[in-house]
DNA sequence: GTCTCTATCTCGGAC
DNA sequence: GTCCGAGGTAGAGAC
């Protein structure tokens, strides 16, 4: 990795065209070949970056170039797009090099996934006598989260967000229309399950007569702990 | 900002639960508060971090922490959602310290704006005797893009996308839906426009009625830049 | 490879 | 503030 402070002015061409005009900035090269520029605040993305596979050459410096004061110009392209990032330096204010070697990497928990876990064990949160049919149930457009029965025997077909927005009802909607086709399936209830539901999400799903759910994440983790805890 | 090199592992507690283990890594601490852990690869996203507004402050070390060869543990605090990370640091590599400045900041071009703005300046690519009525005509269910007229003075409503998936077709299908309820501009024809129209997208589209239209960006900012070279 | 969906999405804009 | 849509979304997983 290499660590470089300079005052640089840069440009990207690929997707979109943008500029930074000139100032001290952070550039990050890190060894897959990917450059990053930081400034001192924003937030993790950085102003301008450039993805790996990509490969940094010097480009050669042009007359006009030299008289704005360019002292070095990078020029770093996207192996397989193509995409340009060309880096005008004005002046070095640190260059260093380290070796920081391959990294562990993160490990998680507490996502969809998770919550999609928790609600096949507490199926009954969807109201009393559901029983799971199974988790990630096929159809022809993809996996619904969760099948299940109410009650009655009839089917529920369940989609978990984190956080339930309009996306979603979409989604539900789609895999509704199609479970609603299968005579061996049909009727199917929609039932939209989230940590929170937005408002426009809401009203769209009781319009289309999906049912909402809002789980909470730390009473169902509690629960599942409670139940572990009598083995 | 502060750079750092250090041999660290990081534990964050927020949205969901996380764990680096021990290795060598780039911390970056802002101005602003906000603090990323980065590798030497994976792309511009670090491996952890902490946004902006945030604290940093230097946590006692527990006797377990002392045993296991911690000589600094930094807590960041999100000042609103109260989002912890914690940093155990176990061997200074580089400390470091630069003033960067405010940045002057990124300026784009050729984003959906930008496509929206040169479809609303050449309507007849929609079709001969195409006219505008206006861009980002207000719906209940917010803005459609564009609203046209056809050579016969049909209602024509546009939803411009630089790649046209699903997402879009649902959208411009709400727009519709609601239009074709108002009796001042019903029958109202959707038009989905794009740089580039996904096959599924396209399919579903058009099983709803919906024309495609692909946008080529170079021709038309080279419509309009020959419209510009005549002043 | 393609397509699909998630994300501690981030970011900006409108209200 | 909250809500919503765009993104050089990136990244993972299924097929």
């Amino acid at each position: 990795m290499r660590l470089v402070i300079a005052r640089c002015s840069v440009d990207y061409v690929g997707r979109l065209t943008s500029h930074l005009p000139e100032a001290t900035r952070l550039l990050i090269h890190k060894a897959d070949g990917s450059l990053l520029i930081h400034s001192d605040g924003g937030s993790y993305k950085p102003l301008n970056w450039m993805s790996p596979p990509a490969v940094l050459s010097m480009a050669e410096l042009s007359e006009e170039q030299q008289l704005a004061g360019v002292i070095e110009c990078w020029e770093v392209v996207h192996r397989k797009s193509g995409d340009r990032l060309r880096v005008n330096i004005y002046e070095w204010i640190s260059d260093e090099r380290f070796e920081l070697g391959t990294d562990p990497g993160l490990t998680k928990d507490g996502v969809e996934s998770h919550l999609q876990e928790l609600l096949a064990a507490q199926i009954e949160r969807l109201g009393d006598g559901h029983t799971l049919v199974r988790r990630e149930y096929m159809t022809a457009i993809g996996p619904v989260d969760i099948l299940a029965r109410d009650e009655s025997g009839r089917a529920v077909a369940v989609e978990i967000k984190r956080r339930g927005e309009i996306d979603g009802v979409e989604q539900l909607t789609r895999y509704l229309e199609l479970m609603n086709r299968d005579p061996l399936l049909a009727p199917v209830q929609g039932v939209f399950a989230a940590q929170e539901i937005r408002p426009q999400a809401r009203t769209l799903a009781e319009d289309r007569g999906i049912r909402c759910v809002v789980l909470d994440y730390e009473e169902m983790r509690g629960d599942e702990s409670g139940h572990l805890r009598l083995f």
